[in-house]
DNA sequence: CAATATTGTTATTTTAAAACAACATATAGG
DNA sequence: CCTATATGTTGTTTTAAAATAACAATATTG
C-alpha cells in the first residue's frame, strides 16, 4: 500500500473485527477443503505469504486477493448483497426525489467530525 | 500492492463484476448522504483520490479502504455472514470430523488446476 | 448563465506490499 | 515416534499504492 493510510493503520474496532472474522472464516473454509496455503493461494493466483496475510485480517492487503479467496472456495456469491441500495434504508430516506450525479454544494448539516 | 498479483492484474470475470458491484453501491449511498469524496474520505482517513478508486472498484486498494467506506456510511454490518462456516454448506459436507490445524498431506485428488 | 463546488486527470514522491529465498517450528499420519 | 508436509519467521528486492499538488472538466444551484 505504500505511504500506509490511516485507516490501514489503525482501523476502528469494528472494522478490524470485521477483518478478523473474515480471515478466520476464510481459513477454515480452506481447511474443511483439506487445502493448504500453497494450494490455494497458486489457484488465487498469490503467494502462500499473502494467503497467510488474508487469514490473519491484514487491512492492507489488496481486496482482490480477498475477494479472489472468497471466489476460489465457492463463497464469492455471497458478495452479492452487499451495501445493496434496495436494502440500504437509511439511504433511501435521505435520499431526495433527484439522483445527482456528484454530491451538492456544502450545506450538508453535519460537516466535519 | 507492488509486484502486483494475477488475481489483482486480471481478476477473474466474477471477481472484477463483484468489484465493480460494490463500488457502484458505495456511490450510491456516498450520493444519497449527501457526501463529498472529500468529506467521506476524511471520515475514513484516506485521501479523496483513494475515495474514487474504491467507487471504480480498482482491485490493488487496500482492503481497509473498503471496508472503512461501508463503516463510515453505516453499512458495514452487512459484512457479518460473509463467509460464515455455518452457512458453508460445501464445507460442512467436506468436513471430517475432526478439525485439523494445517492441511493434509497432499493426498487431496485435485492438486492442480 | 454565472459562480462555486465536485470530480477527473496528470505528474511526482514516498514507502511498504508482494514476491522470493532460506531456515525454524509445528502438525499430521503412517 | 519419525518423517514428510504445512505453516511461521526473517530478511532482501522490486514495484506500484497512496498522498500530494496543480489544473481541467463537469455538475449543481442560485
Amino acid at each position: 500500500m505504500a505511504r500506509v493510510s490511516k485507516i490501514a493503520q489503525a482501523p476502528p474496532h469494528a472494522v478490524a473485527q470485521a477483518l478478523a472474522r473474515l480471515g478466520r472464516n476464510i481459513r477454515t473454509a480452506r481447511l474443511r477443503r483439506k487445502l493448504s496455503h500453497e494450494q490455494l493461494a497458486k489457484r488465487i493466483g498469490i503467494s502462500r505469504y499473502v494467503m497467510a496475510d488474508i487469514e490473519k485480517g491484514k487491512p492492507t492487503t489488496g481486496i482482490a486477493a480477498y475477494l479472489g479467496a472468497l471466489w476460489a472456495l465457492g463463497l464469492l456469491t455471497q458478495m452479492n448483497g452487499l451495501a445493496d441500495p434496495d436494502r440500504d434504508i437509511e439511504g433511501k430516506t435521505l435520499e431526495s426525489a433527484r439522483r445527482p450525479k456528484t454530491a451538492p454544494k456544502r450545506k450538508s448539516f453535519d460537516d466535519d467530525f
